[in-house]
DNA sequence: AAGAGATTTCATCACCTGTTGAACATTGGC
DNA sequence: GCCAATGTTCAACAGGTGATGAAATCTCTT
């Protein structure tokens, strides 16, 4: 459509290019723990930490390569020698921590399961669903805190919730079902319905936007997890008890306080 | 950096382009109605349309001007001579429902307020203050379902959340000054928490991702008004009433059912 | 010390981005 | 029917985008 055509065909050209190319860092990670591989992946992860700070402030489209590149100290043709494209760094800023997150939460569910047996409550299960996150994200520093912004933006992207669903599903059947023994009469829907209501409010706790900061003049920090941890437990336990114990109240009923 | 430098100055073309320029489709809201008029108002409405649509899935990084033009079945350059810029567009659809939504919203929290004097209920005021966006979610077709998606869109990036902010912060403040009369010993920290919470599952019923109809297998649809209207009423109800109303439960309390 | 292999830099590609000026087409008033 | 103004199309721009091949540098083994 523009100017001269290309000269070679560009697929023949990708295809050899996909041939003789070396394995985008994968190889290093397992054995050898010598100087010049622990300075690889002392690199790679500075670009993994600086594509996930930009990643969790402007989400995917709103980074380029050369962004990340710099925020990383770092030339640009690093990034597709370890990650090949830009999907790539994606891929490996979520796959870095998704996995961590996940077992730990499905290991204090299990634990939470085991020390209460048969008399499992409401804020029991959601707060164990809740503390991995909160304490990662205290002790772990701003990556944590980073990484839960950035899987905030792919929910909001349709082609990027699948790779989401795909990973989060287990944890979430297991927390519906531990639910489920909580609230035994709960329709499924509902369960549903409010897992949905719940999962809101998890994310724009996550969300890297001072919302609260300013509509709140100051007076609520994003980051004041104790503030925030029983409280989100609190709200969340009478909402899933509001919908799944079918007590619903008439529009308009009056019964403040 | 590439080929021949400009003969003219940069600066210059732009002062100059910027003087003598028309007026970006202003001037031809006001008074006639005649079929040109009617033509160009149909034509621009259709690019808002179209822009919204993409905007509401991709946000705005994720979408070129070029496809906004393709899907309005126009000339790129028809947005420029409308809206001037990409972030014209991205305000004119914004303007567009904005304050519709706005005084919708403040019409039927007064309305409520003045159906029921001073016996308000957390649910009355949850209600009315989502009522007008579930009938125009309703009503309005596709083309509000996507505005709504837009705002979610909004707040999840930083710079774009002024603009957001800045808009809804009167509804805000009067939502909030509402539920302190309906709950009168809360602490206003725990107000701006809770609404906090509130606007998160708020939030995820807007976003366009099919997330509940992929994790319920088709059992919810993010489409289903009916179902979620009153279960969010009930939800974030109790909610606001867990945080603001001091019966904070201890963690692991097994009070279930 | 040398050479093999991994890492990093550099220049560049082909394409896409928002944006624009000039030409063309349509409309409405006279 | 002409003419000014509005609306629309077309071709191009300067710079940015992800991506790549080849050369330069570094690290480790022998």
């Amino acid at each position: 459509m523009q100017g001269v055509a290309p000269v070679a065909g560009r697929k023949e050209r990708d295809r050899a290019a996909r041939k003789g190319r070396r394995p985008f860092r994968r190889a290093l990670l397992e054995d050898k723990s010598s100087k010049r591989t622990q300075r690889s992946l002392a690199t790679s992860e500075r670009i993994l930490d600086s594509a996930e700070e930009l990643f969790a402030k402007h989400g995917i489209y709103g980074v380029t390569m050369r962004e990340i590149a710099e925020l990383a100290n770092v030339d640009t043709a690093l990034l597709h020698y370890y990650f090949e494209s830009k999907r790539g760094v994606f891929d490996a800023v979520f796959a870095r921590r998704a996995d961590i997150l996940n077992s730990e939460r499905m290991l204090e569910m299990d634990r939470y399961e085991a020390e209460v047996g048969d008399r499992v409550s409401v804020e029991g299960i959601i707060a164990a669903y809740l503390r991995p996150m909160f304490s990662l994200n205290r002790q772990g520093g701003q990556g944590w805190r980073n990484f839960c912004a950035f899987v905030t933006h792919l929910s909001s992207t349709p082609e990027l919730a699948e790779i989401f669903a795909q990973k989060f599903d287990p944890i979430l059947k297991r927390f519906l079902g531990l639910l489920h023994r909580a609230l035994p009469e709960a329709d499924e829907a509902d369960l549903f319905w409010s897992y949905h209501l719940f999962s809101g409010s998890l994310m724009i706790v996550n969300a890297a936007n001072g919302s609260i900061e300013s509509f709140s003049e100051g007076l609520c920090r994003s980051e004041d997890f104790e503030a925030i941890e029983p409280r989100l437990v609190n709200y969340s336990a009478e909402g899933f008890r509001a919908i799944c114990l079918g007590r619903r109240k008439v529009l308009q009923s009056s019964d403040s306080h």
